[in-house]
DNA sequence: CCATGATTGATTGTTGACAATCGATCACCG
DNA sequence: CGGTGATCGATTGTCAACAATCAATCATGG
């Protein structure tokens, strides 16, 4: 699959500073809400304002900082509108990258897809929540990558930092989820079946399964009232 | 619809050069392909290379712009496959687009989408094909707008550049396009009409129908060999 | 007591200079 | 003549200092 000889990796500071801060805020180090300033980013980080400037720029665009000029910059905090939000959308992108891989899936994705279910069922057997977490990511995020559609792929880039700032979020209060691992075993058999109005149907069902505990959730930690039913731009 | 006291625009120096560079590369002073450096740009906006860097960094996002580091920076140069790509994401972004809005149509809705339909066809009607453009994506932009959804709307701005970009070299290579008016008649017709089904469809064949256009075009231009059937990731 | 205006500390915005890297060119040698 | 390594110009990457702006605080006057 990969060429045999890598690229060297000559990562320039900023890519770099963007996969360190990213981490740091999806483990829970710098938690939602908190001001991450430029000048103290950049002293633990050991480099200059520069290059950690742009890294948080493209942290900003990924949706996991918020800024306000001359202000201050803080981590996202997730409103129920936001989650409620990434669900709607996964579901039109996951239904469009079935459409557009179901005429093709060969041997490899039938294999990827089995692997990488093979991999998050041994993660939620161990327990291991925050290895369930990125095990789930990989399962879609192979789908997305099959669907060799680079704009598709890249929305889904686009919000899969906050919804995996969400799951830990969700995770570190409610511990593991049940309903994970069920969930993922009728998503891989209908993904690998004949009938793709029956996987439409799944996707729709999945993403409403984990709104539903989303709502709940959100609900629950930020009180009534920060939900506008239909948000007004 | 907006707040009466507008906030005012205190524009920093990236925001403006974003819009001015922007500007530069849809109205085609700066041909795609072209090589654009830092040096030079920070010198004809008579700014540092800082905010410009993190300017350029942005339409790097939008995808008008692409870098290889320490090396240099282009103008996007748009492929075959990355117009079917624009074009097959807008189907599905817009069909989503108008189940969120189709149950809370109001007079405001309808009145917005009128006017821009006939902001559209005065534009057509004057062979004014640069307003032409921009009254077309008003239209369209109005619809994502309308259906108060963040990340979609977002995910429109990701691709409207792209999209500008590749109907303002159309013009500039083949003069106005016939099928634009029709075409848009039906679509406001569908959009104001009962059936949503019919919309779906509606939006499916005006997206083949630019798509079309599109294909041949760029065959022309770049000769065929540049379009693998089935891109790979 | 409330409203108003100045002050201040913090934070981002901007700048010019310096360093690292790349691609092409060219001399050199087998 | 072919290939190999050094050189050079161009371009981006990085840095540290300076300027502009903001939000909160506090004094001031009614």
């Amino acid at each position: 699959m990969t060429p045999t000889i890598a690229r060297v990796p000559k990562a320039t500071f900023r890519a770099q500073i963007v996969d360190g801060l990213r981490s740091a805020i999806l483990g829970g180090e710098l938690a939602p809400g908190a001001q991450v300033t430029e000048s103290s980013l950049a002293e633990q980080f050991g480099v200059s304002r520069g290059p950690l400037r742009e890294a948080m720029r493209q942290l900003i665009d990924e949706g996991l900082l918020v800024t306000v000029p001359y202000t201050g910059t803080h981590v996202v905090d997730l409103s129920v509108d936001d989650i409620r939000e990434i669900y709607s959308m996964r579901v039109n992108l996951e239904i469009f990258a079935f459409e557009l891989v179901w005429n093709r899936r060969d041997d490899a994705f039938r294999a990827g897809l089995h692997g990488r279910h093979a991999a998050l069922t041994r993660c939620i057997d161990n327990q291991d929540d925050v290895a369930s977490i990125e095990a789930e990511l990989q399962l879609h995020g192979f789908v997305y990558e099959a669907a060799g559609h680079r704009i598709l792929f890249r929305t889904w880039e686009s919000i899969r930092g906050r919804l995996q700032l969400y799951w830990a979020a969700h995770h570190r209060a409610h511990g593991l989820r049940g309903p994970r691992r069920d969930g993922h075993d009728s998503y891989v058999a209908n993904a690998l079946g004949d009938d793709l109005e029956q996987m439409r149907a799944e996707i729709r069902s999945h993403m409403a399964r984990g709104g539903q505990q989303t709502e709940a959730f959100l609900r629950g930690l930020a009180g009534p009232g920060a939900a506008a039913p239909s948000p007004t731009p």
